[in-house]
DNA sequence: GATCATAGTCGTCTCCCTGACGATAAACAC
DNA sequence: GTGTTTATCGTCAGGGAGACGACTATGATC
């Protein structure tokens, strides 16, 4: 039989949703977005859409990060225009276990993004309301999110987690001009760790290509006026930098 | 609209396309197959087939390797119960630009298998022959695959390549029991350098819970005998085992 | 059987990175 | 001024990795 026999294959619908992550006052959060409507109606959940027809995922996954929160997104391999001014965004993982929506078979494509902290999100499309929550509450039992929603954010987080290991995309959740306590504050926020202040300072300003000075200082953190960086041209942290232990 | 109307998205088909990686003779191979229709008759490609109803993603990819392979897939999660009788299977990336397939809108989620060196592969489904090729040769632009399946290939092996940076995956390249040098050659195939045969002992034989004495020895390598090991328990390697900068 | 080639295994040495932590500097709050 | 906060520089010890010497145990060759 062809496999391009219409009746030998069964139709999908292909959907993308967003892990969008920022850091806002220590704390890891995620955007989620309440449901309006059946199944799983008001509770929280991703954001997320169809994919449209003529549309490539990653546009769409764009799209819709467009929509929910004004952030354009940048292609991980090109340097962002005006870092900080974007959204880094991947594709994290794709869903599509046969009864993940009891309505029809669908398949999602995660996305991941990662974000310098935003005024409060727009509610757009089908949502009710839109916030930023810290990613423990909702990895906690307390409310578990939509559809499998809980399981695709535990591993966008898994990934922010990881990848800011060995590169510089912790740069991501920073604005465009930073402090290294500041890049410090990320990777303590997203590892749930307290890291050391002076070892944090000589490795990320001793790796060549990560941070380049930005000529100024500020003093926005209180206490002695920090210099400000922009993110370097280095994508890869070599050696990179190793979560704690425990 | 309702996100749910029939007509508020387009159907799409779903396919899952392999990547399997082996290593023979020194090199990293992976499987192909020649399509026997249109578009790109003639062509090879990767392994792949359409998911089913009711079929979820891996089991889709799983029954693709069985049907292609006679390999049946463990979890990564789970410890495979005979170690190297087994294929190692992850989800890899999900492909859907919108003219990939000339005919219809098909995304394809992409499934990454290791297997240790097999016999020929058996030609099954739609696929005139199989064979195992050096991936060296299809990364080159001589006869590019399929599709969009150059990518896909390039994206597995990167996979691969980074992978068995910081975890005990080198293994599922493995016959059930293996020596150190075997392993350290599927390093080499896999990166494509030399590395050093003390250095590397000393690391996989230091490192707790990578490598567990099997009890017997081999020579089927010439020289000296050398220790026989399974896989241990360990998945993943702390301090990582860095690939060599060049 | 002696010699050689091949592979495996154990050690040593040095360099670099890291973690732990002392000390100083430059702002603000009172 | 004094205390507090944050930034930044320095020092020191320990561990891992690269470079490489030395020895061992097999099969192949003469």
């Amino acid at each position: 039989m062809s496999p391009y026999d219409p009746s030998a294959f069964p139709p999908f619908a292909v959907t993308v949703d967003l892990v969008v992550l920022t850091v806002r006052s220590h704390a890891l959060c995620t955007l989620i977005v309440r449901r309006g409507e059946q199944p799983y109606q008001g509770r929280w959940a991703l954001p997320g859409g169809f994919v449209r027809e003529g549309e490539d995922l990653g546009a769409a996954a764009a799209r819709e990060l467009v929509e929910e929160t004004g952030l354009r997104a940048h292609d991980p391999g090109d340097p962002p225009p005006l870092p900080g001014n974007g959204a880094h965004l991947e594709q994290l993982a794709t869903y599509g276990a046969p009864a993940r929506d009891p309505r029809m078979r669908v398949v999602s494509v995660a996305h991941l993004a990662l974000a310098p902290d935003l005024p409060a999100p727009r509610a757009g499309g089908d949502a009710n309301s839109a916030r930023w929550a810290p990613v423990e509450e909702l990895l906690g039992e307390a409310e578990p999110l939509a559809f499998d929603h809980g399981q695709i954010l535990a591993d966008g987080v898994e990934r922010a987690r990881s990848k800011i290991e060995y590169s510089s995309l912790a740069t991501a959740f920073c604005p465009p001009e930073f402090t290294v306590g500041e890049l410090r504050r990320v990777y303590e926020a997203v590892w749930g760790v307290a890291l050391d202040p002076r070892n944090f300072h000589r490795k990320v300003t001793g790796t060549p290509g990560f941070l380049v000075p930005a000529g100024g200082t500020t003093t926005r953190q209180g206490g002695r006026p920090a210099q400000l960086f922009r993110a370097g041209g280095a994508t890869l942290l070599n050696p990179p930098m190793l979560r704690p232990e425990v």
